[in-house]
DNA sequence: CCTATAGCCTGACGGC
DNA sequence: TGCCGTCAGGCTATAG
């Protein structure tokens, strides 16, 4: 679930649920998640605080607290938020409630405990730590800048799109639909790419991230001509020209694209 | 600089 | 039903 899309999602999900709300207790189920910081250390940021403005860069969220420092949530493969008041609507998998004053309680989920929490004074700093790239819904992210950051690059396309450090945000499933609008194969190397191409991808990556999150990321809302939808079903029909769907192995990732619509 | 691989974790699903 | 292998939308570390 979580790339770009699923977290601005998220972003407005809790810009309009648990902002300004003084956090009464944190309960952690399980510290794996915590990196750097203990169950208590968290306790100490966060209980008499509040959420003051959310953050989106790359596959992170940063939660400004009233107080000082910032409140980093990150979502692995399967990680999800959920504000609820009563016990009985605990959702499953909750590795950290944050409960506050007013009854409510936010839960961070995750099946599979591959997301990381923190706090960071600094959430550039954090960012620069973790090499992130430019994230590619900046203002200033534009069409030179997606270019510069493939000039050069050697290898596929799909491992470049994913590769955070390179630009931030897109993970295997959107990395995915992008190439399957823009009629680029997965393995196509970068540098074969011409620049209408390029610009052509480009366009294709904005309207994919957009489309996804008008939709809330639900693929199942998505348009009839995406591809997204059909994850997991190798062999469909291809939306646009009727040809088979395939999934392949590309830099060790499922890639699903359509063999006769994103020719080698 | 880039790729491949393994590992971190655990649930869901299909086959026997 | 139970067991087993495979897969899963992330990131990191390592070797080549």
């Amino acid at each position: 679930m979580p790339e770009l899309p699923d977290l601005e999602v998220m972003k407005s999900y809790l810009d309009s649920t648990a902002l300004y709300k003084e956090i009464d207790a944190v309960e952690v189920a399980d510290s794996i998640v915590l990196e750097d910081i203990t169950t208590s250390g968290l306790k100490e940021r966060l209980v008499g605080q509040s959420f003051d403005s959310i953050r989106r860069y790359g596959k992170y969220l940063f939660v400004s607290l009233s107080g000082a420092g910032v409140l980093v949530l990150h979502f692995g493969m399967t990680g999800g938020l959920q504000y609820y008041k009563i016990e009985s609507h605990q959702p499953d998998y909750e590795l950290i409630r944050f409960a506050f004053k007013n009854g409510y309680r936010l839960a961070y989920t995750m099946p599979r405990k591959l997301g990381h929490v923190t706090v960071t004074e600094d959430p550039d700093q954090f960012i620069q730590k973790k090499d992130l790239g430019p994230d590619v819904f900046a203002d200033d992210f534009n069409l030179e800048t997606f270019k510069k950051l493939l000039d050069g690059r050697r290898g596929m396309i799909k491992p470049a799109l994913m590769d955070q450090s390179l630009m931030a945000g897109i993970g295997n499933v959107y990395s995915d639909e992008i190439l399957y609008q823009a009629r680029v194969h997965p393995r196509k190397e970068v540098g074969e790419l011409q620049p209408d191409t390029i610009q052509h991808l480009f366009e294709c990556m904005q309207d994919v991230l957009h489309m996804a999150i008008e939709h809330d990321a639900d693929p199942e809302t998505f348009p009839a001509n995406t591809l997204t939808p059909l994850r997991g079903e190798e062999g469909a029909d291809c939306p646009r020209c009727g040809g088979e769907i395939r999934r392949i192995e590309v830099s060790g990732r499922g890639a699903y694209y359509c063999p006769k619509c994103q020719e080698e």
